[in-house]
DNA sequence: TTGTCCTATATTATCGATAATTTTTCTGCG
DNA sequence: CGCAGAAAAATTATCGATAATATAGGACAA
């Protein structure tokens, strides 16, 4: 056995972790089928931890689950996608029209670092062409807006969708030149600098609206 | 066509239907302890559905775990609270402003007909001084705005909200004299009337903004 | 052949019992 | 007294086994 530390972690917590590792790194794919007792004899437990784990991933959005019949890996279609970006945006341009009130140059400060920060990040994602990196800093970047908010409630709306977006969203960025993607984001920055935050709003609507623009070439 | 489809309801879609209604009726309160063998016991059924119903109660926003500890009906804050309804409020006015571009008269004769029909029935709520029945016309109100926008992800979250609104705005709205809570919605209607989406977004904020200004009063 | 019923099989859902963990209570010592 | 530390109690976490359910495939009649 691993013996590495005194194991805290409950062994659905472990599962959970090991099915989510497979998703995202591609050793489940969608419409792969997830079967409880298959993967408890796999990892050495029994049913009920894997049972749990799996009953996790799904409110997590992992997965799809039939009553009596199993759970798969979740299929993404363009119309979850599309909506998840829809409450993305949303929640952005709120977070962003409520720095009006409280942000001043200093208050915003911190913000601005992070965001400049992301910005040069993606930059050497555009360069490297390593559109991993980029849909990384990009995330980065958008969470960091929301997270200025102080609503912690906003946050975990947010980090809700971002398997739709972490999954599938990469294919829709790989139908925009990464430079295109890049150059959405200074100018928010820019408005924000400026206190501009009205103006900040209004360019990420723009930017979600030519991201909507390149859906149609994704196919 | 025939929509009866044998109904067949999993043990712990039961149990949690049953922990749900204890919870918004008052039997339990914010703070009771939830045990599972006692839940299990009185129900007559075995530990696990009643632990997975738990599991899904604390997913749905309505009850804390720690784990090998136990759980116990949320107790929310008003932090918490005022979280819950700015989401609820970016998500709301994106849903109107979304309504710009689709909604001709006829398009948004539903919606329309919908939320007057809450309307009517806010107002008999008011003349019988019924609070509880306000708060549900309400949710109504507000829900059916963001269905109307079509996105189901949407108003998963929106639904994800109502729990700590239905368990502990009440209180906050109790605060509020019931005619003004009322006063709020008709102009919304007839901006969307008008097609004044624009100015139905902008009286929606005024509508979040109001109910802020009665948070303090609550206490 | 085709469609229906039935059986076989795979898988989840539930059960009762046990292990693990936390919290509480008790006890002896300073 | 007060308090560290150990037993006890309470509760969750996990287990292995069984029941319930859904799907696939085959036999059989038309």
């Amino acid at each position: 056995m691993a013996t590495t530390k005194v194991v805290r972690k409950s062994l659905k917590d472990q599962v959970k972790k090991i099915l989510i590792e497979r998703i995202v790194e591609g050793t489940l794919v969608p419409g792969d089928r997830i079967k409880e007792l298959q993967v408890a004899k796999e990892l050495g437990t029994s049913q009920a931890p894997v049972r749990e784990a799996i009953r996790c991933l799904e409110t997590l959005g992992y997965i799809d689950h039939i009553p009596h019949v199993g759970a798969m890996v979740k299929n993404f279609n363009r119309r979850e996608l599309e909506e998840a970006y829809q409450v993305r945006e949303a929640v952005e341009v709120f977070a962003v029209a409520g720095l009006e009130e409280t942000c001043d140059e200093e208050a915003c400060a911190p913000l601005l670092a992070v965001l400049e920060r992301c910005l040069t990040d993606m930059q050497t994602a555009v360069a490297q062409r390593e559109i991993q990196l980029l849909t990384k800093a990009d995330n980065r970047f958008h969470r960091a807006i929301v997270e200025f908010s102080g609503n912690t409630t906003m946050v975990s709306v947010w980090d809700s969708l971002k398997i739709q977006v972490q999954v599938v969203g990469t294919l829709v960025e790989a139908a925009m030149p990464l430079q295109t993607i890049y150059e959405l984001h200074p100018p928010i920055v820019g408005a924000l600098r400026q206190q501009r935050s009205r103006d900040a709003a209004a360019l990420l609507t723009d930017h979600y609206r030519t991201i909507k623009t390149f859906w149609g070439r994704s196919d």
